[in-house]
DNA sequence: GCATTCTTGACTTTTCCAGTAGAGATTGTT
DNA sequence: AACAATCTCTACTGGAAAAGTCAAGAATGC
């Protein structure tokens, strides 16, 4: 049930971006979003291309390049990303929406395992696209403000 | 975020034999949960055998041997079986609790990510901690009873 | 004794993940 | 025009994990 780290780096990214987005076209840099989220270079590189294949991002090459949002941060949230970085978001391919996969079960129609699976998706899939990157750099601004300690924040 | 196929066979196993559960210690064999689940028996085997190893199955050897639930089928519940099978529910290791791994990020304790991958795993964690064989045989049952078509069940 | 079934551990094969590398294209600066 | 910084694209690699497969053995019931 695991989000890969590349998911992961991709989301961090983004939060990054969102945190520094602005109106105009500013831009930040691979190196910068590297170093503030301690993501290997060569590897967000990859990974920030990729976003800007699926149209999350767009780049500006060259001495002042860099990327940025390519939509608002209120207009981007972490099930659009995670799906195109990962795939389904649902546990089992037989109850995904966008990616769904036949599963070898002798009936799926009558799979009670499945209609567990589907609420799990319903309950992933209805956080993921509440949670903006404009929501989660809010949040993120908060936890900066107001901090607490790491034994009050439960794990 | 996906389930292991070893997992999703580990459950329809487990299923099987909740679906056939008696006081009594009368078994399944490998053979037939193999060939009601369309599961490789081979791969079956190893999985049975993992499961035994944590206490939720039991096992009868020769020839009216086979595989039984240790415990009622109303005491184990679905992130038990994932848990031994795959390890952690959560999508990232820095929210799980029973199987927690520190993260790359800059500040854990401040991080809005992580924030929303609690929530993340908690909805997951309470779906499958909720569910037990003995529910899922009885919606299993109930399935096979009031059939729907494919078609109203949405996928 | 023999067929049936589980037991155990090793082995294979494939796929994916995480990361690295290099050459090239684009841009701003001087 | 030269150059340095930056993104772009494709390819490669090493290791781990997933999904099976296999073989020899041990228990059991008839």
């Amino acid at each position: 049930m695991k989000l890969s780290v590349r998911g992961e780096y991709a989301i961090r990214a983004l939060l990054v971006l969102a945190r520094d987005y602005q109106e105009d076209d500013s831009v930040v840099r691979i190196q910068e979003i590297s170093e503030r989220q301690n993501i290997p270079k060569r590897f967000l590189e990859q990974i920030l291309n990729d976003l800007k294949s699926a149209h999350v991002v767009e780049s500006k090459r060259g001495v002042a390049g860099g990327y940025r949002l390519r939509r608002r941060p209120e207009q981007i949230n972490l099930a659009q990303i995670v799906r195109h970085i990962e795939g389904p978001l649902a546990p089992v391919g037989c109850v995904s929406e966008k990616f769904y996969e036949k599963c070898s079960c002798p009936d799926e129609s009558r799979c009670a395992i499945r209609s567990v699976m589907k609420e799990t998706r319903d309950a992933i899939v209805s956080i993921m696209e509440r949670v903006t990157l404009a929501e989660l750099a809010e949040r993120a601004r908060k936890l900066e403000q107001e901090p607490m300690s790491a034994l009050d924040f439960n794990i």
